[in-house]
DNA sequence: CTGTTAGCGCATTCAT
DNA sequence: ATGAATGCGCTAACAG
């Protein structure tokens, strides 16, 4: 049926016996067509496999029901899944998505890249790139005089842009708060590379705990590594020396938690009796670790979603000093516990 | 700088006192404009910020420099990573991507994102949905008289379009006949969803070693699972049931294999002594499990850039009978030795 | 080398 | 309820 030659709104109104006008009414549910017209339209729409062609709809309407998404790291299970959440809502919204992936911070990638998304005429942009907190001043320039609105996830906030975020503060303070009424006392943290607001946020929320339960001086219960399960093993390793009664670690997320429990492991050191262990993110191996690991779930999908609606609001009022960034738009991670930090 | 308000090429043209379609010809970098004023007019383009408008671009020129790409099941690390290979390549290639992302097998919503992704005038598609042996006739013909080329992903062959994929049947063997070459005997499988096509090619692989290998009457060595740690532990019980001697397994991916270890660590059964395990993926953590798990890693990154090559081939010749889908289009995965298959 | 004329496919005024 | 004219921003085809 479908013909390969694009055939156009005027090959249907030719062959409906209408304008063109007629067409794009019945098209686009318009009212103000009678109902047969609207059929008989119909009919011939289906007949010749018509389909509107979007291009020549957004330049005319001024409307391209797209948004420009700007991913970030996808083969960490948050990011993916921050995505799908993302994807799922603008679908739901009607919003189309022109994707762009960056692996590192570039200021001249990232202007090029915003560049490129707005010349696609979108109508939004959700940035989930790379949350380097000492970057973070250096969007918030770039897209100071934007032309459409922008959503940037995982950051602290911005003066400039709407902002949302997983309170990984909280999440933080969850996993030590946790492992004290556990009754462990020395607890330390294995952090994400220093540079990455996440990490510092979990830390921060790490170290709020410990300021409440009395602990000062503990600059040498944290190290600092880099999300994978090989840091975790050097991490467990170098404070295992540096403190010796250390006898829990708040690790900052799952892949390295799995370093640690391995290192535990092999040294014949008992988690949790000998070890408290408290991950980050619930990656669905986590549960499956030995022993299964006790962590802080990140709704991502979630985060993702939220930013899309965040996004179509703005979209839909004027951006004129429209924008309230009240803080209502973090995410409350939740606590997972199983065995790994709870005693027998 | 950056003016709010839109400037269009005629702003420009006026700025500099030439025509619009000097404007063009400078910012298309065509040839036929005389250096000084090309110099000028770029000038002024810095001047108001002017950036063209690809809707505008796109409808003018017949050409839209987007491909759609049909995702599915981020979540897995795979997918993920094809994803990143696809939009690195098509980016370098100097195409936009328009994400869309399945989650399951819906006959009326591949079409809508289909006809979708027409509407919007893609140049060509690729389709990493599901991959469901079920369902691959139906999106044969779905795709039949596409008016654009589409690649698909993980499949075996399509009589209507190009074809690329990891090569899992080659990762089954590897697996299968590095367990033998270790000197185990009875060599189990679990495997994923059998609807799944990854999952019938490397039971396939298996298969065959085993047969040439002097087993018949393998059936009762196959346990289906579902991707999932938790399966990998069911099978495992399952299999050491059902087969008293077994000594080693093929598990079809990371997960499942993580589930396995866990349930050997569990019943004192060492690895890789008692047991030997090949796992498939090589996720990141995979080299911190204990023992560190031997497995089939896919180069996927890779698998999703030969895509997006292959369909700009397509989208550079006329698409009129001018396919080959030749054979070539496969990426071998590599075996990765680690502990938990070599014997001390 | 440069400008003019036309038109991509559609939606938005206005008419009627 | 329907149609005619006009233009979105740009490029193609020609002219000079």
């Amino acid at each position: 049926m479908t013909n390969k030659s694009k055939v156009t709104i005027r090959d249907v109104a030719k062959a409906a016996g209408v304008s063109t006008q007629t067409v794009s009414r019945v098209i686009n549910n318009r009212p103000d067509v009678s109902p047969a017209t609207r059929e008989h339209v119909k009919k011939i729409v289906g007949d010749l496999g018509y389909a509107p062609n979007t291009i020549a709809q957004s330049l005319s309407s001024g409307r391209s029901n797209t948004i420009g998404v700007v991913g970030f790291g996808l083969e960490y299970f948050g990011s993916a899944r921050v995505l799908t959440g993302i994807e799922r809502k603008a679908n739901e919204l009607g919003f189309s998505i022109l994707l762009t992936l960056l692996d590192q911070f570039d200021r001249q990638k990232n202007e090029r890249v915003l560049t490129h998304l707005i010349a696609h005429q979108v109508e939004g942009i959700i940035w989930a790139g790379p949350a380097f907190t000492d970057t973070m001043d250096v969007i918030d320039k770039m897209t100071k005089n934007l032309t459409v609105p922008i959503v940037l996830l995982n950051r602290n906030s911005s003066n400039t842009n709407i902002v949302v975020a997983m309170d990984n503060r909280t999440g933080g303070r969850l996993a030590t708060e946790h492992l004290f009424e556990q009754g462990y006392q020395k607890i330390g943290i294995i952090t994400g590379p220093a540079s990455w607001w996440e990490a510092k946020e979990r830390l921060a929320g790490w170290r709020e705990v410990m300021t409440e339960n009395g602990y000062s001086d503990i600059d040498n219960l944290v190290f600092e590594g880099n999300w994978e399960a090989e840091s975790g093993d050097r991490g467990f390793k170098a404070l295992n020396a540096a403190v010796p009664d250390l006898d829990a670690i708040f690790v900052c997320n799952d892949q390295m938690s799995l370093g640690v429990l391995q290192t535990a492991n092999r040294i014949d050191l008992t988690v949790p009796d000998d070890l408290g262990i408290v991950g980050f993110d619930d990656i669905p191996e986590s549960s499956y670790f030995s022993p299964p690991l006790t962590t802080v779930r990140q709704e991502a999908r979630k985060l993702g979603a939220l930013a899309v609606t965040q996004l179509n609001e703005c979209i839909g009022t004027e951006l004129d000093e429209e924008r309230d960034k009240s803080g209502e738009n973090l995410v409350t991670p939740k606590l997972i516990i199983r065995k790994s930090s709870v005693r027998n």
